[in-house]
DNA sequence: TCATAAGCGAGACGGTACGTCTTGTCTTCTC
DNA sequence: GAGAAGACAAGACGTACCGTCTCGCTTATGA
């Protein structure tokens, strides 16, 4: 679905000439992340990814503006491999998205990436917009399925003010995602079995008190 | 302390020759932090930071051997300015380490930097190294210390095992840290008073329960 | 007939992708020549002749390997200017190159230059036949041309063996130019009319008694 | 004699502190022509000259202002062993001369050097006048000497005309070095026996035809 | 079927920064 | 005060990428 909404830049209906070729596109994206994967962000080149995906610079640059948007492209498309399966209480299901996302971190294509694309994003809105749609606002999702299920079970009870339930979700995102990043990258230590049963003890006590306020 | 640290690479005794301006250590840091802010991190070129620190880009090589060893130490010198206040509860303790944390991110020069750095650092041991060194294990601290304050207060249970008791301060700053990093850098929003009660109010009561456990 | 030579370098016949500038081949062979001017062999860098043809340093070192060969093909052209005119005899003809040899070498841009490469040609062995090529078996032609000129006058006898011919025309060429260039670099006295004619007196005698021999 | 000469830069009779070492002027001295014969002229540096001498490179600059310098002086020496032995006849005595000069310019230190400061020298109106003292007039005495041998012998007449007897001797050394010179360094071509007596036998036939002019 | 229009590869182009090297000066300590 | 050691400002070196451009060729569409 991702590629879907990378390719829909292309959809202009009434468009004479050569079409673009898909598969350079597909070569593209996959060479870039070949190329993460053996170079890192700041080592990666766009002539460098050209050439892997055999294919000349001019083709990559008519597709993307710069290195930063290729590379969140290029990552986005990893991140929907993120699913929140049932798994019968809430507990378990944070425990399963805490590990699923610690191993998608594991990956050295999206280890240096993620950080360096935020890192460029600071100081360009244009980028922050596009991980905002590419990534987070798809992880978001999975926080709020994941409070649906658990407001089915009686887990947790329904908020009716949306706006809160809205600034819940967030803050809950940002805590989950956030504690597994720093963990991985910034304090360098694996999320093991161990670690995320922790957190996730620690998170849904939270929860839990947080509900009669 | 962190200048004592670094300038500690010079402490060679038996060294002669004419020896190394403090002076320029000091212009150079600066110019770094004052670039930061005008261009940010991948703007910054040493060559830029020379110029501006008015000295020659042998003398900057002579001292870091790369970009990111510069920033890491030009970056890390700020992080000694959150301080761990008694505030009456560890509530109230948080809530200020959180505000804190969170005005420091809020910074141009570590905006950017920070995230930079943490990107390189994933395929770079020497400087994981120095990041921990210069900045985490320095954060990390504070975790302790507030822990401390509110045992002392009979807000949390002392913990018997040292080793759990490392265990828990690691989870409790990389939740802290790790929050704040990712509400501020990734979803881009702001840390305001609201969302650091919020957050505080969750963890307060994540940890109250644990105690049990 | 040397833009000619040096331009060949360009003829590969199956050739894709944008073609050189040839007005940056023009521009910077100038460019270079007002540098030599103005600073010398020794202070003459490639970016500052880059920057005065209004190029980039790579279009300068795509097309030569080091600022010998650059400066080579720079002073080369001017030796072409060398003309031998029928002045009516032997003695006539060599005053008059003597003399026109002597002014090309009182020109700023070839008194450095033509030492200096002739120097890292001692070194360089791709740089030795370059010199050989652009310059100097060019201008040997005009000993030959003289010569054939005076036998038809008379003045010199037919040589039968064309060994002894050639060996001949390069001692000659060595004497001529030999004694033109230390005359005005080594002994850095002038060449002026009456050299000239000592000089041609000495050497037409010394050929006129070789004749016999 | 050459060593002398240099040395007396520093015969201030009123000198107190400690006296430079001579030692260090000899191992600079050998180091240059050391240098030179590796490295050749360009690739030649201070830096690397003061470590094969086991000096600093503030006693280095302190006996000589520059890199050209040095190296006339380093070359310089080399020239002191030409010497014209009574040969019997004039012919002999100029292809003796002739071989001599040849050999000490296929000697790899002076080969690139020398041309290299001749070609420093046209810039440098003080290298000019260092390289005429310590190269070019002691060579120009041989000429001289060589001449009242030929006189004495009866081969050349007196010139009554001191004028015009220096003016001989100035245009015989250009014909002789610059030949010499031309043939070994641009046209790149050994300087043997048969090319000597060709040589020879062209200038002493046009020596003894000028007699009479 | 043939012009028009865009895509595409190749690679030259003007720039900018890199990290290294030299030059000649300076600063410190030791002899 | 000479000398060894080495830091320093300045600036050139040659390389690597950037993102743009200019070629000649290919592949579609629509007149």
């Amino acid at each position: 679905m991702v590629a879907d909404m990378l390719s829909r830049r292309h959809d202009n209906p009434t468009r004479s000439g050569r079409p673009r070729s898909a598969a350079a596109d597909t070569a593209i994206l996959l060479a870039t992340r070949a190329a993460l994967v053996e170079l890192g962000w700041s080592k990666l080149s766009m002539g460098d990814v050209a050439a892997r995906a055999g294919v000349a610079k001019t083709t990559l640059y008519r597709r993307w503006a710069s290195k930063n948007e290729l590379v969140v492209d290029a990552v986005a498309v990893i991140f929907d491999e993120i699913e929140i399966h049932d798994r019968g209480s809430l507990t378990a299901d944070i425990e399963g998205v805490v590990l699923q996302f610690a191993a998608l971190l594991e990956r050295p294509e999206t280890k240096t990436a993620l950080m360096a694309v935020v890192a460029e994003s600071t100081r360009d809105d244009a980028l922050r917009d596009r991980i905002r749609t590419a990534i987070v606002d798809r992880q978001k999702g999975l926080v709020v399925k994941g409070r649906e299920r658990a407001q089915a079970r009686g887990e947790l009870a329904y908020e009716s003010d949306p706006e809160v339930a809205a600034r819940n979700a967030d803050l809950i995102f940002d805590v989950i995602a956030g504690a597994v990043v720093h963990r991985t990258l910034v304090s360098a230590e694996p999320v093991d079995e161990e670690w995320a049963r922790g957190f996730t003890l620690l998170l849904v006590a939270g929860l839990g008190a947080n509900q009669g306020a």
